[in-house]
DNA sequence: TAAAAATTCAATAGATCTATAGAATTCCTC
DNA sequence: GAGGAATTCTATAGATCTATTGAATTTTTA
């Protein structure tokens, strides 16, 4: 035990891989059980370590909860500034963003789901502080349809607040279907949303080479 | 106390009443806190009644959970199957679908919502039942899509099973903000997401007054 | 390899929480 | 308003569960 307690101080790089496994774990098990179905005894079988060893990486148990939503959100985030600051035309960035969104599901997997399901079991501090971040995300997003707009690529007449909810929404109803179905062709389901995003389930005359012909 | 114990054989009408206001409180603290968050006196108190009384109405807590989610989902489903052997075209059961999925949010509020957060907590027989409702909706509203492809009123390369999907998907996505946000004008909310999933939110040239004007 | 630091453990206090049982009260019926 | 049924209450057993503490063990460092 050293001068801060039980709390290594800055915390060696080791500790930090350790802690980062245990987040992992916790991840998995709070997304399985909820966070308050989920006792920290789980956690800790999951890690292989006792109950209270588990106290030597998160002070409570609601500072695991908020390690792994916040693990499960940033660079999810990052990435969507990446698009959105990109040169592209609309249909790429939001081909991105599904991708980026749903393949973040597959290899985060847990920590994102326990972040939409168990945030707001966290005290509003903490819960402010994701919700800037979600925030950021939506705005940036809903940035990407404005400019989509803009450029001609959209229909002037779309709620481009709605339409950032949409394609999260989507998204994130498909992330828990990958989640639980760990077969699933995530390219096709990526390939689909963006589809129906774009153009809808509708038919429609359009001055393609079908039309031509006939 | 009677022949049967503590529980009231058929049970009067009297005693239904009551029961079904206890499992809407239910609802209401189960959609707040979760079920494992949730505590039996929280439950109590929200009736108006000591936690041991609540015994009286379920004989477990699990119970309790599974009576709000079946009240959440049963006629929300039954409605589902009028609208698909109802004698319309596609857009109007598509929107008579998005309309009954979101006001059933508005209007049963809490008990839909812990249908989609907590019924995985319940004992698998429970669980059974509960997804064969919701195959069901499913499955009549991917045998709209099904005509409506038929029909020629849907693209036929789209994937029925997909399209239900990214329906239930967006309407629960809204209805969670629904819910969260009871000033939200729902009219609006259905003709948009309508508006998305037949035309999608690209621009497009068609052989509209528009077009012809041009 | 010996001292120091880091990590884990065992044990437990104290606070829940579920479900039960029997007593008390309220409600209804005659 | 008396008797019985329905409803609620109080009290509690027993099973968690979180967080703490100080000791034991392992790992690192000098």
């Amino acid at each position: 035990m050293n001068e801060f307690g039980n709390m290594p101080q800055a915390a060696t790089d080791k500790y930090q891989q350790q802690r980062a496994q245990a987040i992992r774990c916790a991840a998995a098990v709070f997304a399985e059980k909820g966070f308050h179905g989920a006792s920290t005894k789980d956690i800790a079988e999951r890690i292989g370590i006792k109950q209270g060893s588990l106290y030597y990486y998160f002070k409570s148990k609601e500072e695991a909860l908020g390690e792994v939503c916040l693990y499960g959100i940033e660079d999810y985030v990052h990435r969507m500034d990446g698009i959105a600051a990109s040169d592209q035309p609309f249909a790429a960035k939001l081909l991105a963003t599904v991708t980026s969104h749903l393949s973040s599901y597959r290899e985060r997997n847990e920590a994102l789901k326990v972040h939409n399901d168990e945030r707001l079991y966290l005290p509003k501090e903490k819960r402010q502080k994701l919700h800037e971040l979600g925030s950021r995300y939506r705005k940036s997003l809903q940035g990407i349809f404005q400019e989509g707009v803009a450029s001609g690529d959209l229909r002037d007449s779309i709620d481009c607040h709605f339409a950032a909810q949409a394609v999260i929404g989507i998204c994130n109803a498909w992330g828990d279907i990958i989640v639980r179905e760990p077969d699933l062709d995530i390219f096709d389901v990526t390939q689909k949303c963006v589809d129906l995003l774009l153009n809808g389930f509708c038919e429609r005359r359009k001055n393609t080479r079908q039309d031509r012909r006939a």
